[in-house]
DNA sequence: GTCTATACCGAGATAGAC
DNA sequence: GTCTATCTCGGTATAGAC
């Protein structure tokens, strides 16, 4: 799927790739939009665990910062996100997870971000998430095209901005900045 | 390509959609992946002339954020992000577009943007056209997958710095605020 | 330039033996 | 559970007549 795309996923590659029979794949997964959803469901998961450690550490703003650029292959998400263009079951299964990475993002935002001293009429946790989000991904799929205009440039921006919200990177209980941050995220 | 994925387009399909012969179609695009770059170049000529229009308009970041909201169908853009992950010819060809876009973009803003009283170190053009486009592409993913927490209040936030900078939309001649804005973007 | 005809392959999926 | 065998379809691509 990473190389070569979904449409590159067959059934009869699956069941070589494990080493079996194409029938045996049938078996398990009744169609192949099944055994995409298992695949999507499998990773999923795992990533709500990840987002749920980083956002109950010391500094949840770094900690979902780094994850994006660690953890999330962005081809296999275009991948999946294509996939969901024409397949309703993928669709689905894609908007309810997203919503459950983001209602459990926004309600960790929601308690910390005031202790920040960020004004949260001016600066809602949601739209913190929702521009955070956004720009890291944006980065991520620029890289996969080795584009790199204005990215040191924003990466500097945003890590700034996190910084004087949070303290430096991994200097656990240095947050909520002494002097009130300036709210410029 | 829209309905059903990059998968989804065939010669065959192409060909009974032209009402066409399926010959005739290798004989103008030796293979398909000919054709798809044929797709994709006629569309992106089109947006960089769209995109020429609105920067020397009075209001370039206005005509901007607007340009994307409007124009881009996000739908054949994560196909064509898709197809580029396994077909080399694709990837660099999307890669150049995308750079004459940026390129495009920085060099207008670098001209613009201190006139709005933006300090250039601390909010560069292109981390302003990074982050723009970054946010404006998610928020139009999650509206086709009717995720929409947190938009409401991040357009409010983006378009509230961008009249701040440039005036109310449509109020040509008025940008330049007399009030230095915030330096908040 | 446009068509007919065809080669060849791999896709999804199922039936039925073991 | 696992395999063999097979059906049917549509994909890319080419040769060659008109």
């Amino acid at each position: 799927m990473i190389e070569e795309g979904y449409a590159a996923v067959s059934s009869r590659r699956v069941a070589t790739g494990a080493g079996v029979n194409v029938g045996l794949v049938y078996y398990y997964f009744a169609t192949m939009d099944d055994l995409f959803i298992a695949l999507f469901r499998r990773g999923a998961e795992r990533s709500l665990e990840r987002q749920a450690e980083v956002l109950s550490s010391p500094q949840p703003l770094w900690g979902l910062w780094d994850l994006t650029h660690q953890q999330s292959d962005p081809a296999v998400t275009m991948e999946f996100i294509a996939l969901a263009n024409h397949r309703k079951a993928i669709k689905s299964e894609i908007a309810d997870y997203s919503r459950r990475f983001r209602a459990m993002q926004v309600e960790v935002m929601t308690r910390v971000l005031p202790g920040y001293g960020l004004d949260p009429e001016q600066w809602p946790a949601s739209s913190i998430m929702v521009m955070m989000t956004g720009i890291s991904r944006f980065l991520l799929i620029e890289d996969a095209f080795e584009l790199d205009t204005g990215h040191a440039e924003t990466v500097a921006l945003i890590e700034g901005r996190i910084a004087s919200l949070e303290g430096p990177r991994g200097s656990a209980g240095t947050h909520g900045a002494t002097e009130p941050a300036p709210l410029t995220f």
